[in-house]
RNA sequence: GGAGAGGUGGCAGAGCGGUUGAAUGCGGCGGUCUUGAAAACCGCUUUACCCGUAAGGGUAACGGGGGUUCGAAUCCCUCCCUCUCCGCCA
């Protein structure tokens, strides 16, 4: 959620960065605005008249006091008519209170002035590419395939015990799996950051806070029972850790990582490219989320870019780096780089990571502060990054590296699997 | 699931109808002392919103919502959450 004071005090800049959203920018904030406006004048009537009723009230504890009991009795029945109105005044900010906030949380972040014009996936800019592209051998096949003939990948006992996009490993397939989180999180810790192990459900508020909903209400499993949902990436509970915290301005940046599991309805998206391991309902992910002084956090985006691309090259997976232009953005992030990786059998790109800076559009609903030189409590910034995504990375890895005697594992990956080739 | 206790400022923890926005302690900021630091002592220190160029003023908030009252952190209702004990389970 974009600071109300923000698009007040900067409303020409707020409306060109939002631009690039490709959304109607003039209507959404003047009527945001106009709604401001008319909830101030509210609260400004409402406040003068509380003023006197308290005024009042003070007036009858003295009088009462005083024994002075006819002056009290009449002094009370002169509060009947400001009751009355104040109330109404209440009733009246309470629904313009509401209607801004609604409106509010429909406008999306502004983007960074470097974000890129345009509608489309296709109009990201490449910011660099790095490996090579293997050349495979004669009848590789793509990784489910890889999956099934080795059988260490199941996608059809997942549709039988859950459904489609639930994919069941096991063996050498399982056993990767858990060597590339662990592999993950220690360069993570190497890098500073704090292991999480969060809760893989969380309520409303924390799905609010980092923008889940209500925007993306229908894209997460929902626990209607409990009223939980399942999380969708380990950055709603991490980033949550630190919901409505004041923090000392020393205690930052907070650097955080955590596994989780990752659970995603991806309604609505079915078709060729989703088969195998490309788009799946659950997925395992180390994700990275930073809490930053509002002037560090472009640095730390690339900072964490730069970690990234780390665990790319150690895992020699031929990679780019696309910076999102506005219309491929998520709807909290300011700025975005997406990092994919290619996948040789399929002979396409795979996204494996995304790196957002938020500044304070998640703080900001989550009410996560911290003093700032002078004293004052500060929105901060938050940041996370996906390092790195599994079920994607497996793909590439998989397809990458097969060869007519198996395929064969990193070398970085080596000491995590305690093989150095899945066989069959 | 059953019974009980409780949710107060950055944190800990008093208050239980009328200058209580809230004692006290810790923390933070400033000062005295010191060559410097620590200790000790003194002072200041909640947040959000509104009006105002500012100085300053106003309103709200003691888990959420509602009620009683001229007046509620304090009384009543309701919901949520936490803790303890019992049951069940790992």
């Amino acid at each position: 959620m974009l600071e109300l004071q923000f698009l007040r005090d900067h409303r020409e800049e707020a409306a060109e960065r939002l631009t690039k959203r490709n959304i109607d920018v003039q209507s959404l904030l003047g009527t945001t605005l106009s709604l401001d406006e008319q909830r101030r004048s509210t609260q400004t009537e409402l406040d003068g008249r509380l003023a006197e009723l308290n005024g009042l009230s003070r007036t009858i504890g003295d009088l009462l006091k005083a024994g002075r009991k006819d002056e009290a009795e009449a002094a009370k029945a002169r509060t009947a008519d400001l009751k009355a109105s104040t109330q109404q005044l209440k009733e009246r900010l309470d629904g313009l209170e509401k209607d801004l906030q609604d409106h509010l949380c429909t406008i999306p972040n502004a983007p960074n002035a470097k974000v890129p014009v345009g509608k489309t996936p296709e109009e990201n800019t490449v910011v660099l590419q790095e490996g090579t592209i293997p050349e495979l051998h004669a009848g590789a096949k793509p990784h489910w395939e890889l999956g099934e003939d080795y059988g260490f990948l199941h996608m059809d006992l997942g549709v039988k015990i859950t459904g489609a996009g639930f994919p069941v490993y096991s063996g050498q397939g399982a056993k990767l799996q858990r060597a590339l989180i662990s592999f993950f999180l220690d360069k993570a810790a190497d890098a500073g950051y704090r292991e999480i192990i969060p809760p893989h459900l969380v309520n409303g508020a924390s799905a609010f806070a980092t923008g889940q909903l209500p925007d993306k209400e229908g894209q997460m499993y929902h626990a209607t029972v409990d009223d939980l949902y399942l999380i969708p990436t380990a950055e709603v509970p991490i980033t949550n850790l630190y919901r409505d915290e004041l923090l000392e301005a020393d205690a930052l940046p907070v650097k955080m990582v955590g596994y989780t599991p990752c659970f995603r309805r991806e309604a609505g998206s079915y078709g060729a490219h989703v088969r195998g391991l490309n788009r799946v309902h659950q997925f395992d992910k180390v994700e990275i989320v930073r809490l930053e002084k509002p002037e560090n956090s472009y640095a730390a985006l690339e900072d964490m870019v730069e970690h990234v691309k780390g665990l790319l090259r150690a895992l020699e997976l031929p990679y780019r780096q696309l910076l999102l232009c506005g219309g491929d953005m998520g709807f909290a992030s300011a700025m975005t780089y997406d990092m994919e990786v290619y996948s040789a059998a399929q002979q396409r790109w795979l996204e494996v990571s995304s790196i957002s800076n938020f500044e304070t559009f998640q703080s900001n609903r989550m009410k996560l502060r911290y003093r700032g030189e002078d004293r004052k409590p500060r929105l901060a910034h938050t940041l996370n990054g996906s390092a790195l995504a599994l079920a994607r990375i497996v793909a590439a890895l998989l397809e990458n590296n097969q060869t007519p005697e198996g395929i064969r594992i990193p070398k970085a990956l080596q000491p995590y699997t305690g093989f150095s080739m899945i066989v069959k």
